[in-house]
DNA sequence: TCTGCATTTCAGAAATTTCTGAAATCACTG
DNA sequence: CAGTGATTTCAGAAATTTCTGAAATGCAGA
């Protein structure tokens, strides 16, 4: 299997990015060449498109099942399994949040959990500090999976609704006071 | 230069994070260490704190430098450099996730930008996911910089909404029926 | 200009991560 | 249940990143 230019380049770019996302050059390519095929690929395929080890296209795909990031296809009469990304963007954006949260700030949440019941240590500015960071995630993964709850159509409505967003919130907080926070 | 046992905690939490968000674990640690300490510290206090290099020690305030995540202070009779994090948590939010959109997501809507003006290159699907890809990237940015223009209160009582978030924008929706996109 | 810290730079050492080829495992088919 | 092909595992090689100590640079008085 060869790539056109432009697959070629789009992979090629999805590899360099991919130390600055936290994952590996190859599982990198590996997710590109996914996305932008129109039919799924098996194993050989992209290790042949890539021109890697059979062996990391296997490891790369095994990290890429971990994130959520792949389906497995079968097509009748060939046993290898076939991978593609989901068509539907959102739902990659969402996977992709959902994995950065679950080893990205979860597992900070639960140590700054921890540290605070230990009990009083005797630094009130470390104590405080840990609260006050413990209380901005609490709010920011609350607002999250508020979020996650909405169907795509009502996020694309808030995200295009353009310069409104600050009167709507000015509007709701006139309507719900009890929830403005006071200094 | 000791730390309390909490400190100790905390930062060598950050230091082993440090790999999942993007940074080694010298600058976590720094960062960390800065964040929980009342007072600003000096490259020499944190070499001590930490039993890293000194040398380590200027790489890592460096490479915090070039994120803005620290704040440069000087003492009256001592021309050593003294560090801090802002004593605003939502200053450091704002700081990280600029930073994160300009290092992780601006270059790739560059690259995409540019790959579609290398104009058709026969591959329509290829064609259709990376101007798909693009949209999108390109909603989730402008909903970004919305967001950004607004002033902690607001961000504050946005997230802390509750449920009512859905509700809302279907107000705005019903307001503003220009807005929604059909499909 | 010289002196004495403070800081940065940088080449190589150390540690870590990524990648490969060979062998092992798995699972379907005849 | 032997044979074949697909996939995974894994130990070591290769590549990359991180860290250090020594040397270089910067800079504020004397």
């Amino acid at each position: 299997m060869t790539l056109t230019p432009l697959q070629q380049e789009f992979v090629l770019h999805f590899g360099e990015m991919g130390s600055r996302w936290g994952i590996n050059r190859t599982v990198g390519q590996i997710y590109a060449l996914l996305f932008i095929s129109s039919q799924p690929l098996n194993a050989e395929a992209i290790t042949e498109a890539l021109g890697i080890s059979r062996s990391n296209t296997s490891m790369g795909l095994k990290e890429l099942q971990s994130w959520n990031l792949v389906r497995l296809k079968h097509l009748p009469g060939d046993r290898r399994d076939y991978f593609t990304t989901p068509d539907d963007l959102w739902d990659i954006v969402r996977t992709l949040v959902a994995e950065r949260k679950k080893r990205e700030i979860d597992p900070t949440l639960t140590k700054l959990r921890e540290l605070e019941l230990q009990g009083p240590a005797g630094d009130d500015y470390a104590e405080a500090r840990i609260a006050e960071l413990r209380e901005m995630i609490e709010m920011m993964t609350g607002f999250y999976a508020e979020m996650e709850r909405l169907e795509t159509e009502r996020l694309v409505q808030l995200m295009t609704l353009g310069g409104r967003v600050a009167g709507l919130i000015d509007k709701a907080a006139g309507l719900f006071p009890a929830l403005t926070k006071r200094s």
